[in-house]
RNA sequence: GGGCCCAUAGCUCAGUCUGGUAGAGCAGUAGCCUUUUAAGCUAUUGGUCGCAGGUUCGAAUCCUGCUGGGCUCACCA
């Protein structure tokens, strides 16, 4: 069974202010010393937490500590002249007698990832966004009070450290200090400095850990911004110009997918968090930007998985003047040259098999790929009772194959031809998208679930549409575009008509799209690529949770 | 929503099968230590064993329910 759980109302933060309770706040009635700023609106957002408090009470007394010696306790006056990769850059090629004669000066700001304490002499690992650099830091050189602070130092705090760069004896480049501060200091003990944070759920809920503590988290989400910055370079090469088009909708549109409903309130408007962005950058190509582009979230009131999160994030484009056949050619173009990119060669492991994305990519019509894993027969594909049999023998569930047969009123060929291709389209999503593995382009899609794309010139129960599998999901999905407003307006008709029998997915009848493609669309071919999937490929990530810097979760309890 | 699995110190984990005073390493604290890098040595703090019931003389351990999470199925991209 699906969820059947309604629209879900997205409460603005003004909602949720006068109904939020005001949390108490444990420490500030234990600890006198822990400084709490007071919050505009009345909202405190530090809720009672416990965790650690013996650590943390040590902590306080160790920043009040710092503000004896220093006046104050977050100082924000410290500039970092290089950053740690910028030093190794500098110092890099010299030896110790190199570095002496350079006397290399800097400061360096960073949070403490390790200390190995002597009594008289301390070394520092201090990692900042580029890297990390060791500091050394000497009682007889940096005085009294600087050593003080050090003492102060927990791993996990940020300090500033100011001098020469020198090598130790084991020949690794070390900052010599010469003046030494503590810049921020942590008040929660960072985890465990050989396992780290291993736990999934605190690493998702607490990214700001995870971060601090998984080199391998922050590489994923450098490669995902990487990822988008190549393909925006992509893309502006050739002529695409990036839009912003709207998060909230009034007409339902543009994918087959269950809303977000939102309302605003001086309108007195319900409003749904957009599922696609398709419908209002076509209406772009009507104006004439006829190469355009959106890299932008969409949501979809969806269940949660491990390639579901309710928001995210896809590319959408549109070329005038391109067929879904010149797509193809753009697509592989632009992956390989990811691929290429980001690592050595063009070739990807993930889960257990290398992806080749150097060879032209596999093309495999729908129907050829249910002959080939499903076995179907040609009657399953012209014939509804037949397509109904094959269905249910696949695993299709008899409420589903109903309300597709229910769809289509028909008794002339071409629509019992439409019936036996939605039903068989029902087969494809259960029994051949797994064996998809390499790269594919799957073709031949059915005109009754393409309520957007251009009818074939071949056959009018098919569409001029691909999607790409790879790893057996689905990451992209194009199609020459129907610019036909007679032929898409008996489509949302046919979209209406499946929402009264109980497509919770279906589209809404856009007028004002209609409008536009009376105007005029040139011909045009589009593409959505799944930002937060591609990623997980490129980065080896099993989980689309782990793509995502702040996944959906439930809300902790206390 | 269904199935399987997980929840013990700030973190990583033993202990559960076979019920008998709550354990280790790291982090922390107090010392020693002026070239370490998972530094070392000595001593030591820290736990309502996810929550609530039940069985029992006795429950981290067995049973039931609940909460949160992971995988998976369904829905979907």
């Amino acid at each position: 069974m699906g969820l059947d759980i309604g629209p879900v109302p997205v409460r603005t933060i003004h909602d949720r202010r006068s109904t939020i309770n005001l949390p108490t706040l444990s420490l500030r009635t234990t600890l006198n010393s822990y400084k709490v700023p007071a919050v505009r609106g009345g909202v405190c957002p530090v809720a009672e937490d416990t965790t650690g408090s013996e650590i943390r009470r040590q902590r306080i007394e160790k920043l009040d500590k710092l503000e004896e010696l220093d006046g104050q306790r977050y100082p924000n006056d410290f500039k970092s002249t290089w950053t740690a990769a910028e030093a190794h850059e500098k110092g890099g090629d010299l030896d110790t007698a190199g570095l002496k004669a350079a006397g290399i000066r800097l400061s360096l700001a960073g949070r403490v990832m390790a200390v190995n304490s002597f009594g008289k002499s301390t070394f520092l690992r201090i990692r900042d966004r580029t890297g990390i650099l060791q500091a050394y830091v000497k009682l007889n050189v940096v005085g009294e009070d600087a050593y003080q602070r050090l003492k102060l130092t927990d791993v996990g705090d940020v300090v500033g450290v100011e001098g020469t760069l020198f090598r130790t004896r084991t020949d690794e480049l070390t900052l010599a200090a010469e003046t030494y501060r503590v810049l921020t200091k942590g008040l929660r003990p960072l985890p465990e400095k050989w396992h780290g944070l291993k736990d999934v759920e605190q690493r998702q809920r607490m990214r700001y850990v995870d971060l601090i503590v998984n080199d391998g988290s922050r590489e994923v989400f450098r490669t995902r911004t990487r990822i988008i910055a190549h393909i925006r370079r992509f893309l502006d090469e050739r002529g695409f110009l990036e839009v912003e088009t709207p998060m909230m909708h009034r007409v339902l549109g543009g994918a087959n997918a269950r809303p977000f409903v939102t309302h605003h309130n001086t309108l007195d408007l319900d409003l749904y968090l957009r599922i696609a962005p398709e419908l209002y950058l076509k209406r772009l190509v009507v104006g004439g930007f006829d190469r355009v582009y959106e890299i932008n979230r969409n949501f979809r009131n969806e269940g949660l998985s491990t390639r579901h999160n309710p928001e995210f994030t896809m590319l959408e484009f549109y070329w005038g003047y391109a067929t879904y056949s010149d797509l193809m050619d753009l697509t592989e173009e632009m992956l390989r040259g990811l691929v290429t990119d980001l690592g050595d060669g063009t070739s990807v492991e993930y889960k257990g098999e290398t992806l080749d994305f150097g060879s032209p990519f596999r093309r495999l019509a729908v129907c050829d790929a249910l002959r080939e894993y499903c076995d179907a027969s040609e009657a399953v594909f012209n014939d509804p009772d037949q397509a109904a049999t094959f269905a249910l023998d696949n695993e299709v569930p008899g409420e589903e194959a109903d309300r597709i047969r229910a769809k289509h009123t028909g008794t002339d060929d071409e629509s019992r031809r439409n019936a036996s291709l939605e039903l068989a389209m029902a087969v494809f999503e259960n029994r051949v998208e797994e064996h998809l593995i390499q790269p594919t382009f799957v073709t031949g899609f059915p005109l009754a679930v393409s309520p957007l794309a251009r009818r074939s010139d071949h056959d009018p129960t098919l569409v001029d549409r691909y999607e790409l599998y790879v790893s057996g999901a689905e990451v992209a999905n194009a199609f020459s575009e129907l610019n036909d407003p007679a032929d898409q307006e008996d489509r949302f008709r046919r979209q209406v008509e499946a929402k009264a029998v109980g497509d919770q997915e279906a589209m809404e009848y856009d007028e004002d799209y209609i409008r536009a493609l009376e105007y005029g669309m040139p011909p045009a071919a589009g593409e959505g690529i799944g930002i937060d999937r591609l990623t997980m490929i490129l980065t080896g990530s099993e989980s689309i949770r782990d793509v995502i810097l702040f996944p959906l979760f439930r809300p902790e309890k206390k």
